[in-house]
DNA sequence: CACAATTATGTGATCGATAACATCGTGCGT
DNA sequence: ACGCACGATGTTATCGATCACATAATTGTG
């Protein structure tokens, strides 16, 4: 992908609001009447105006409205800039409720790690104004403490301090749907690659998959933690299986799965008729794999919405969050890399 | 991913320029000069300034700064809203080379089709200002035109009308290395299963690989278009699969390869015992699959950064781009899923 | 020492849109 | 007929940082 020289003519000078109401005959404050509540102007005069906008093209300086009503007409989400790809569907949902609400919402990676992360952070910031902040990365405790100071930050994900009644832990609980549909499965040791730790979502499906695990009165079929990846999974899985006492796996996303399935065929292993895996996130091309991953659906635009939600919760106390749009958007499909476990003359 | 609840506490009230220059002892314009050039302060006049505003962990105002100067101060990035996944490392790389220029890079997704398209893209850019646009997706003509009626617009991957002395056609050579690669493993007819046509880097791959052939004196294995996803790439190598006259199948990309990896596993073929499969992109988890995919690796950091480098040069015509990273970044990454031709009596 | 040039700093205007305050016209009630 | 209230519109000030012009201080030269 060469890019093109771009046509260098110069851009036309945006009209102002002056030029608009010298057209229309009006004062420049009837214009911007008109774009803050058009019902308040007489027909003929909202007419003229309409007229004249349109004539012009004219789309309003939203710097100059920005630094006059100082209120930020943009929401800012951070996405993780390691790994190789972000789920757009997710972002596509906040972008969507962001615009609903009238922002404009902004993407920028978030890198480095320690003062190199902190340092990044602030210039992020500094590249304001930003009315708020959705993070889907995690932040650091004094990170978050300095951005808001500035603005509203909301990081996708984390629970309230008090973790209670929290009806909606909707993250970990197609973990223990894992959990069941591989102990109905025959399944007596259940092992697990989980993500880094410092994610919350790797964080809750760890969690939930020990109480599902102990609640069934499973034995422990080992836990190996991992970075996001297919490489990482691999590495999780072959640590895993230094001691083979599993007949399943339950990775913390499809790209675990995919490495961890690839650990089992280099030990020749077959999936599922020796070892089930099990991933979640149902990435399009999960249903397509050989075998095809069972894997937990997400309905990552609700996510990334619900996210948006509860900024804009943050941003207007008194705004009621939208209703939630229904199930949890969490559902686990059934593919062909779980099946019954094996026998135990099979597993040997 | 449940999000929290907001610490809700108001941010600081940030400080002004006025406030820094009262504090240091100085006239505002002072302190605006001490950002613009310190070095035409006297050395203690520069350090007062220094002083108060580290006390006052001053930013300049970035919004007050544009309107004055008429000058933007960031750069967009369009991304496509459709796709399941978000080119963090391309854009890792263009946000990097913006940042070293002095622009804040941010990332929207372009949505739709059509009007609605047109009308999106309007849109982005009322949230302006932005000094330029780097698009990652195609832009119809007419929505070009007027785009770069605002501002400078560079689409990553077109060619320029002449179409010539382009030593430079990175995006198409790695075809020809596939086409010689599976030529050379005895492959006589080769299929392509081709991304979208709208999208230069499919059209390009396409038109190298039907060059190669040609030039290889190999017989026609057919193609088939495709979207860039599994399941298109699954209904592809289908439709390819009517008529199996080929041994192998050069995918657009690694995501169609993964689905025609599957039908042919569906109808009962080996890969690359019967037939060998060559993807594009090098996604990261294509190395751990079962093949494991040969395909093309991409360094897509650079990719960014030489497009943001275009957009700049477009920014600044005197400016000269920066000099070309080295190699063209490309090179084909040989695995399990490319293997020899079988011989006549084993393609039946 | 005086004058001119240069360096360093200060005062006021400007960018585009909205907030704040002012003015005009019309309709209604007494 | 007159006064008041309300709707519609206009004039002026403001937001924060830089531009443009003005003033003060210092240095160099004859």
């Amino acid at each position: 992908m060469t890019p093109s020289p771009a046509e260098t003519r110069p851009p036309a000078r945006a009209a102002t609001i002056y030029e608009v109401a010298r057209l229309a005959g009006v004062s420049h404050q009837t214009v911007s009447r008109y774009m803050a509540d058009r019902s308040k102007l007489k027909a003929s005069t909202s007419e003229k105006v309409e007229r004249a906008m349109a004539e012009l093209n004219y789309s309003p300086n939203l710097t100059a409205r920005s630094l006059r009503t100082k209120a930020a007409y943009r929401l800012l989400a951070l996405v993780p800039g390691s790994s190789p790809y972000f789920p757009s569907r997710m972002l596509n949902g906040a972008a969507a409720t962001a615009r609903k609400a009238g922002y404009h919402l902004d993407v920028v990676a978030l890198e480095g790690a320690g003062p190199e992360r902190t340092e990044r952070l602030r210039r992020i910031l500094d590249g304001g104004p930003f009315a708020g902040a959705l993070s889907f990365v995690p932040i650091s405790g004094t990170d978050l403490l300095q951005a808001q100071e500035r603005i509203p930050v909301v990081v996708a994900g984390e629970y309230d301090d008090k973790m209670r009644g929290q009806g909606r832990i909707s993250d970990g609980s197609a973990a223990q749907a894992i959990v069941e549909h591989l102990a109905g499965l025959g399944h007596r040791r259940i092992a697990h690659i989980a993500g880094p730790q410092e994610w919350p979502a790797a964080r809750n499906r760890l969690a939930v998959y020990r109480k599902a695990v102990h609640d069934a009165g499973l034995e422990d079929g080992g836990v190996a933690e991992a970075e996001w990846s297919a490489a990482s999974g691999y590495a999780a899985g072959q640590i895993l299986l230094a001691k083979p006492s599993f007949t399943a796996i339950f990775a913390a996303n499809d790209h675990l799965a995919i490495g961890a399935i690839r650990a089992l065929h280099d030990h020749g292993l077959r999936v599922p008729a020796d070892i089930s895996v099990v991933g979640w996130d149902d990435h399009p091309e999960s249903a397509f794999l050989v075998p095809s991953l069972t894997t937990v659906h997400m309905d990552l635009e609700a996510q990334g919405s619900r996210a948006m939600e509860q900024l804009l919760a943050a941003l207007n106390p008194g705004r009621a969050p939208a209703p939630e749009p229904g199930p949890p958007g969490m559902r686990l499909v059934l593919r062909e890399s779980s099946g019954p476990a094996p026998s135990p003359g099979q597993a040997d």
